[in-house]
DNA sequence: TCATATATGTCAACGCGGCTGACATAGCGT
DNA sequence: ACGCTATGTCAGCCGCGTTGACATATATGA
């Protein structure tokens, strides 16, 4: 019981160290996401629709599979989004050049627009807090994040699950 | 058109480096929830659940109003997941000491089980990032997510939403 | 050429976990 | 005694995941 206060006890550190970065993680991702879903709530679109402009936004010319797989989600759920996104003429949809199966999505004018907007607000945050930080911080947080990320499980087992959150 | 490529434009570089971020972040938020997910899925509990088997474990005896401001959604909502936890014998209720309205939460023994199962996925997990990352990384990964987190909106006007996905 | 496999879309039903609004009860404090 | 506060509950809505089944167009290999 000696080892209870004090910076003595490297266990404990550590535990508490962990959980530390667990509830950072948890904190920055929730506000992180708020300022874009008030833009999206004033359009009537949630966090599916970010994700779906965000990401065709980032891969002009990108597949319905290629999506999914992004995204993690199942077809069904995608199409209700991006059919509204097409219907809002944010996204526009043509056939492949070589698979003509395959439906290349692209963002309008409009949905470049919109998804400007979106970003935006992340950019800034994230650009602030780069900064405040310094680039050798950058660096570790880059460097911490990627190993949360990768090494997943056999990736047909992969979870998929709400997103937002 | 002369900066288009090679590494000349800092404007450019500068996006591409915001962008990176914002997506770690997603994907890291994303797979760091993974298995905790599949554990839950056994007992027929969601995320709303583990959330809230993790802070009251983290701060015992935290009263309903506490845990409403730290979850940032409304009484509603946790009162379902919590009379679910409740009826399955993790968390437990008493009436606070001083103010009697109140209700204290803690974990059973069950719960702090079911707790370190949860968690100790993500402790493993954020464990290993950190050590592969070193010290130095680590200083720079909570420096920046606090950047991300602090300075808030005034706090009245706080978006909550989905704290999943 | 014909059969099968792939890319995509759609219908239906379900579940979780947010939300609002309304109302109830117990206990605190003036 | 009164009003404010902490908490609970009922009812209904919505976003966005899920599974399962089925349809269509196109690609591809035997």
């Amino acid at each position: 019981m000696a080892e209870i206060k004090s910076g003595a006890n490297p266990l404990f550190l550590r535990e508490e160290e962990l959980r530390q970065g667990l509830e950072l993680l948890f904190y920055a991702y929730r506000d992180f996401n708020a300022e874009p879903d008030a833009i999206l709530a004033r359009h009537k679109f949630g966090r599916a629709h970010h994700r779906v402009i965000y990401f065709v936004g980032r891969h002009p010319s990108i597949t319905v599979g290629q999506l999914l797989s992004i995204l993690g989600i199942t077809k069904q759920s995608l199409s209700r989004v991006l059919r509204q996104l097409i219907n809002q003429r944010l996204i526009t949809q043509r056939p492949g050049p070589t698979d003509r199966r395959q439906r290349l999505l692209e963002l309008t004018s409009k949905g470049i627009e919109m998804e400007r907007q979106l970003s935006e607000k992340q950019r800034v945050r994230i650009a602030r807090a780069y900064r405040e930080a310094g680039a050798e911080a950058v660096e570790g947080f880059r460097k911490v994040l990627l190993g949360l990320t990768r090494q997943e499980m056999p990736s047909k087992f992969q979870t998929p699950g709400r997103l937002d959150r």
